[in-house]
DNA sequence: TTGACAAGTAAGCAGTAGCTTACCTATTAT
DNA sequence: ATAATAGGTAAGCTACTGCTTACTTGTCAA
């Protein structure tokens, strides 16, 4: 399984494309592949590492694999990040006026 | 300014223990290095990623400076994995519905 | 059945990340 | 003035990342 970290993953502005290309619909790997500039080989490896995070899953039909998002592992960090979001809504943290007063 | 990534700035568990701590109140170098098993160099170093993301700012006092946690770049965080919540909120999507299914 | 195509893996490479120890600078204390 | 302290930077090392090209495997089409 080789469970990679979530954070990692998305670390990665390719891999957030990707992500982002899945939230439409499933995708054949070279379809995901079509707008980017990079060889194909480069996308099986980011694929490889969005599996192992356990933020895609893939169907095999025929000779094509369709990779599918399944966006449960992104909850770790929106858990997370959303730990801090009342410093940007709360204004009256002490973090909060500190915001205000530093632009 | 340099500039540095959001995403790729809190990839590292190190740094958002930093940032976990950081949350709770200012610190100085020492103070926040406490309990981390590293040499004080390698959160130096973690700090000046921190730094060059905008997540932290600093207050020289004498010979001590004073961490902040800056939180506003971790909105753009927040905003990217906030456009997949609704997948794992509203089960009524293709993406959701496959989720359930599948354990 | 021969070839084209989809996609993955392997090997190799340059660049970077994360750590260490050693050193430097500024401030405080004796 | 001397030394201790806070913290940063530099150099160097290992390990990992992200890419490439070359090769492999499985499937469909002529």
């Amino acid at each position: 399984m080789a469970h990679g970290d979530v954070f990692q993953a998305i670390s990665d502005p390719t891999r957030r494309r990707l992500v982002e290309r899945l939230s439409r619909s499933e995708l054949s790997v070279n379809a995901l592949a079509r707008p980017f500039r990079m060889s194909r080989p480069a996308i099986s490896q980011h694929l490889r590492v969005l599996r192992r995070a356990g933020l895609v899953r893939v169907r095999r039909a025929g000779r094509e694999r369709y990779y599918r998002l399944y966006v449960l592992p992104l909850r770790r960090v929106h858990d997370w990040v959303s730990h801090y979001e009342r410093f940007w809504k709360d204004k009256l943290t002490a973090l909060g006026k500190y915001l205000e007063e530093t632009p």
